[in-house]
DNA sequence: TGTACATCAGTGAACGCGCGTTCACTGATGTAC
DNA sequence: TGTACATCAGTGAACGCGCGTTCACTGATGTAC
């Protein structure tokens, strides 16, 4: 039975934020399509009618759920500039680490986005410049151009590092689970602290 | 029919060795048994007499394939002992980024850890663990311990984020890709010199 | 050392299952008159 | 505005396929005498 343009909409959107989740938190090829369409309130036949395969729609709920991370981001700094380290404190954290279903989409699909096809890799490489950019802007003016978006490159790779490292040990050893993200934190606040007086 | 103790144990090495490179290349999820038993030599039924199910197949992989990494270290560091320095660049390099076969068990695995069975994340935790002290004997003994150890765990975390990252936008954006390996070196770098200077 | 026999690594067919994808069909929506 | 009809989002059965795992069977190995 045929439904309004609105509602399709909906179901599209419905079907995107479904395999978002589903994806961050199994991986995608731990989830079926069939699942995916259950949870979104539709049949997998549906699907098809909104995305011409599993991989298509892995690489837009990919994008979907960066877009819907930075939305966020950029409601929670509001008219503030918060500073690196707020930034720092945001991205590694215990937080994130716990919550596979709303973590960063970089930090779930990091490994799979080598593997899977190129939209996926294509997909990913744009959102990780969008986040350079977003931490580099944090960081104060006076420091030159390249040492920040280096430090912002850095950044992220390390994030991204940490919480894999962090999920993989979390249920067997709970104490290294955290102290690799409070390692990495440091570490990273240490770098840039020395970059910044450098510059 | 029946085989040769020898024959027998030789199997067995060649199943690990066969789902130690399998998995790393394409994931675990992304490869079936037969596939692993044929590229042993074997069918997917001998599989069966060696290991219990897949889980604990790619949990011995791992390990078993780590052992040989290790072993390759030290048969390169050999009566030496190379600076910390020296590591980083092997361990946050082009080739180890290329070449998905023989990297290291922990890049290849980091985020599937935390998604497989608990025998996996077990052996990654220990992995992790005698990497770290590795790396860590690799600083000057005039460090802190406690500095040291943190060093090393930063470390491992940025060169597996790194490389991952590296490999995710390899296909999409080459630059980026070798930008992300040098700017964590980078930054890795800088902030071991601001340590074990402060220590 | 030679013989009889139990062991068990390896074979390959078969199991049930869930996968991604296709497709004939349904029926409300949207459009043309 | 009312009517006739084309459109097409969604349904659910069906497709072929490969998955992990099981099992009856084979026959060389290893052992007991």
């Amino acid at each position: 039975m045929r439904v309004s343009k609105e509602k399709s909409a909906e179901n599209r959107e419905a079907l995107l934020t479904a395999a978002s989740r589903l994806f961050r938190e199994k991986g995608i090829d731990g989830v079926g399509v069939a699942e995916v369409a259950k949870e979104a309130g539709l049949t997998h036949g549906a699907l098809y009618a909104h995305f011409p395969s599993k991989d298509v729609l892995a690489a837009e709920a990919f994008s979907h759920g960066f877009a819907q991370r930075m939305a966020g981001a950029h409601a929670w700094a509001g008219d503030r500039h918060p500073p690196f380290e707020e930034y720092l404190g945001n991205l590694i954290s215990t937080r994130l680490r716990d919550d596979l279903a709303a973590g960063c989409p970089l930090t779930a699909s990091a490994s799979e986005a080598g593997r899977q096809g190129p939209a996926l890799s294509q997909s990913f490489a744009q959102a990780f410049e969008e986040e350079v950019a977003m931490v580099a802007a944090a960081i104060d003016e006076a420091v030159p151009q390249d040492v920040r978006r280096q430090l912002a490159v850095a950044t992220i790779a390390a994030q991204i590092g940490a919480i894999a490292v962090a999920r993989a040990v979390a249920k067997t050893d709970a104490a290294l689970s955290d102290e690799v993200l409070k390692a990495t934190r440091d570490a990273i606040t240490v770098a840039f602290a020395a970059r910044t007086e450098a510059g």
